[in-house]
DNA sequence: AATGAATGAGTTTTCATTCAT
DNA sequence: TATGAATGAAAACTCATTCAT
């Protein structure tokens, strides 16, 4: 139930303006009140009548738009993740010295991680189902994110300029950094139960934050002699 | 439908064994019966019926020894957290030379949770409820892991030996080293089908692992000069 | 399943008439079922299923139309109630003298309850769960039956013609016609069971009507010296 | 829960002084528990765990006992019904003069329903169900009231007297008496629901006493001429 | 005499989905 | 395009009763 209400209203007072029955609004009111009801219940808790109701239409066009609570939910994944997709290609790490560009993407990462509870929500149901919907999808295969290259080449322009150790894999890096967050928020409410601490507040994930890009720079660090390999450590 | 064959059939040859009727083997059965359905399906996609016939009891007993399904979730996930601390316990870190008890320590939360997608799959499930199901257990709170204490004091003794930099806040770490593993494998379905990747052979696993260790033992290492801040990146 | 046939089939021929679905229909279907099956079983001893049949529908459409079987019971009791009133306010005994008047409404409340079996369970039932749904109902209290009013009147003016003795409280006169009636038609197994006599032939019933109509009226009687307090009996 | 306590505390005492166990002191700690239970919910509300709970016995006893749910639901009607006989055999109303002896008679019919809330529900729920219990019951034919006889002899001294009209009929006398209290208490929820006034206060209740007594005595009083005949009212 | 374990057969309720207009 | 009516299938949960000790 969170913001979807911006792109729901539009939709509906767009309707409205134009005075006749838009099929597309009525799409996007329920892709809308879909996705707050998904994130909020997953794919089995969620209930067709509550995101017809949410999106203030009748039941029956769930079906007529989407065939299926099923494929409503898929719909529901590929918009999330084109969002986040959009998002990150408007970065422009490109033009940015290595280090700062590097900050910028963990910052980033963890930003919209915080600001799309939705988003983590989404993502843990479907993989708690196997991530057979995603598997499903072919246009998920067509997203490949292009960001893994462009990790790859601020990797590259930093070990060049003697700002980053050699030896870092960018799909790994992209993993750590995002693990780093998504875990944090993903697992939020078990953590602050185990270590009676709430760690949902302002001040706590502001904390979380700093923890991670340091940890994060600190890690990519060039070391003073070669420490690369966990062989060595220990 | 894991590993809870084990325990279930002990406690079966054991009751026939004795061959008299024995509630504690039916109770224990039932658990791990619940325990793999809850994993593999979440707490709402279980079936009562299902879990009952993993038992190889009757449905009615769920209700006899747990109270509902609510309840055996509950119990499920403290039995789960229970053995996790058991395993904590048994690490010893004290014993070992700071670097040393460091790369054990993420040796093992890595290998724990490869180990254990049941331990994974519970806890996703439960955060997706919002974690209310912890929240109400009492006993978590009394289990608040020793570990942040073992982790603190395995980081002094580092940094007086200079083996680690200054400044790194125990709790912080541990959801850092948590997070680096427990992401790649909670999202690792999604991870795979986004990267068009197997990110679940032997190989795959291996190679994060090693990159994990390295992340962190790297993070961890004292600065030519002090960089601990973040204000100061980039 | 006593003679809700009429409603239900009139409702249903409409229905077809009409040659549409017709939720209005359904609803006064399922109530006429709900009233023979809570009336004959009881809230408890009902079952939903048994009530759909009846109604010659499916289950679902009781939770469609009211929600649970709680406040389909609900709906039955507000509907018998209103049925009495409106017989009641049809007596018009304000035109009549005094003791036809009263005559009229004995006779009345004693054919009523000997015409409506399904009342009477329904209250005995209702009664015996403490009166919980009738005390839930904002309507009862709404609903407060004018009859007492009327009671009250017809009283004041017989004992201005010298036709009824001074000091009868109405409601306490209500309460005792109805009871002289009530408690012979609901106990009336257990009497007949206990005296070893039918009290539910024709016979029986009609000499008891005489009984009552006799014995109210000469309770109601102006004495030769008044005896009304029971401190005087004896 | 009423007043069963004192039978099943007598009961355990005993049996503990004996030493030994006592089946008998079991049976009736199981009767006094499933009076409290029917009375409170009904044959089909009431719980056999609820009953054997409420008797600190196991639920296997009920069945070792009694046979069955039902057949334990027999006992209590019989004991019940074998209780209010005891208490009206004590009234010993044939050394009274008739007024006297009327007046005490329904004093003790609404006393003692007063008292008994618990007779009251039993009957409601047994009268429910068609008295099929009562019916089956050989014991109730046997016990066939005495009472009716008392009553009978009573009028006739009365009428003899000149206290009693003639023409009364012993039998609708004695519903008369009884439903005047019955109804009352049976339907106080209802009535009071209905009327929205509480019946069930100490006041109300010895209001109503009052007027029952006098209503009774008045339609018993001789009258001035004749008006027996119900043709002739109006 | 007494008990805990176990079960078969229901019961209410839920919900995605289809039908008729 | 839109809607209210209707349904099949299944779900959690209940409960009187019997079994084994």
């Amino acid at each position: 139930m969170v913001d979807n209400g911006k792109d729901a209203v539009d939709a509906r007072v767009e309707s409205a303006r134009i005075g006749k029955r838009d099929g597309e609004a009525s799409r996007r009111l329920l892709l809308a009140a879909a996705r707050a009801e998904f994130a909020a219940k997953g794919l089995m808790g969620a209930r067709v009548d509550e995101i017809a109701r949410g999106a203030g239409l009748n039941k029956q066009l769930v079906y007529h738009y989407f065939g299926s609570k099923d494929d409503l939910y898929v719909a529901v994944l590929e918009r999330v993740y084109a969002e986040i997709r959009e998002q990150e290609r408007a970065l422009s790490l490109g033009d940015l010295p290595p280090r700062q560009a590097m900050v910028k993407l963990i910052g980033f990462s963890f930003d919209y991680l915080a600001a799309h509870p939705d988003f983590i929500a989404l993502l843990n149901d479907e993989n708690g189902q196997g991530g057979r919907h995603l598997a499903a999808s072919r246009r998920m295969h067509e997203m490949h994110s292009p960001l893994i290259a462009l990790i790859r080449r601020t990797l590259r322009r930093g070990v060049a300029l003697g700002a980053f150790r050699r030896g870092i894999d960018a799909l790994q890096l992209y993993i750590s950094i995002a693990g780093l967050a998504y875990f944090y928020f993903s697992n939020n409410r078990t953590l602050s139960a185990i270590f009676d601490r709430d760690l949902g507040t302002t001040q706590a994930i502001a904390a979380r934050r700093r923890h991670v890009v340091d940890f994060v720079m600190t890690a990519l660090r060039p070391g003073p002699v070669g420490v690369a390999s966990a062989s060595r450590h220990g």
